[in-house]
DNA sequence: ATTCTATTGTATCAATTCGTGACAATAATA
DNA sequence: TATTATTGTCACGAATTGATACAATAGAAT
């Protein structure tokens, strides 16, 4: 998210009102900004340091869209920001900007522009947290869509972890986390054999 | 912790001053109620709920304290909090009570009291939170001495995950992880065989 | 219709890891 | 010196994993 005329970028966030649940702000955010709703949202980590916040950047924002720093002096004081993130399929979904960004678009995680205060921490910590024990995860997340191939799923696997896995041992593995359920095969794919569809069992708590 | 004649039960905690770090609070925290310093603190999650504050109990607390509750308004209001936990020995350790508490000890996390607010879910959630990949959190942690046995070892697993454990598989899986350094032999024990002592290697990033 | 092609589901087999039991090697004690 | 409980390690079958092979297709090409 890029604010305006400022080659500041930032994560998309935003401030948790005096009576609001900290996960509806949170979910708040997200449909402001992508219209998804029903989303798992993980939570990984707390940011806290005193001297993140950077009071200089968030003048030049607020100057830059025509507001009087001191009417906003709060939003230059020291916060606490808790982090989440989703897992999603992010060719659904086309980000919007608030009032203060002009952009707000994918980036990939190995291109990211420079990142304003801490944040590129955040995404740091966001994807060590993802990748351990990755298995639980990608079935609450909302990256796949409800049935999908075993291909597939190998595919979210290898984008998330960076890393090619073998095909057969992957499928086996799959299928013995007794995760999955299978549906009927999919036929309108290429010339060979079709897969099967499958899709992740109600979770089991 | 137990609040001055209230029978009103919670964790210890506390709150973060405006220009200090989130961990520095903790420490802070925990220096205070238990003098330990250079702990290994680990947060686990952040609790947001707006109606997880109760006014009801904090003004009671105050005023057992002698306390105006206006004076101390921002007090009854609502607040996030960020949990951590920290791995010790318990008995290396007597806890303080703080101003407006008059016992501060362990219990058995099986003999809890009921407990304030939603303080029974934290201690869930961190056992949780302990449990899987405990591996790489006993190292970091601080409850064994810098050098011990493979017994003691087990039974600090044991301890935390509630199960017995199979000694030869144990000892082999643990050798396997590659984290543990051997030292000189054990002598002061009983009548047998002396066990040797390892250590946790230097932490590898 | 028939052949061809790429992908998928499984089977196979060796390599590795794990559960289990056995046993020899002690420290202290009697 | 014998006794005793505990420890380090080995041994062996069972289970899991890595790697390769191969038959079964769904559609495209002929």
């Amino acid at each position: 998210m890029e604010y305006h005329n400022t080659s500041i970028f930032a994560l998309p966030g935003g401030f948790v009102q005096k009576n609001e649940h900290l996960n509806d702000a949170v979910r708040r955010g997200l449909k402001e900004r992508t219209g998804l709703d029903n989303i798992h949202l993980e939570q990984f980590y707390t940011f806290g340091d005193a001297d993140r916040n950077n009071a200089e950047p968030m003048r030049t924002i607020l100057l830059n869209n025509g507001l009087a720093p001191e009417k906003y002096a709060w939003m230059l004081e020291r916060f606490i920001s808790v982090a989440y993130y989703a897992l999603i399929n992010y060719q659904d979904v086309v980000p919007q900007p608030d009032a203060l960004s002009d952009s707000c678009r994918w980036y990939p995680v190995n291109a990211l522009p420079p990142l304003m205060m801490d944040h590129a921490r955040i995404v740091e910590k966001a994807l060590q947290t993802l990748r351990d024990n990755l298995d639980r995860k990608l079935a609450r997340g909302n990256m796949l869509p409800p049935k999908f191939t075993m291909k597939e799923l190998q595919q979210a696997y290898e984008a998330i972890l960076e890393t090619k896995l073998l095909r057969t041992t992957f499928q086996r593995r799959m299928l013995s986390l007794n995760l999955l359920e299978r549906h009927e095969k999919q036929f309108l794919g290429g010339a060979h054999k079709a897969p099967y569809l499958y899709s992740f069992k109600v979770v089991q708590v």
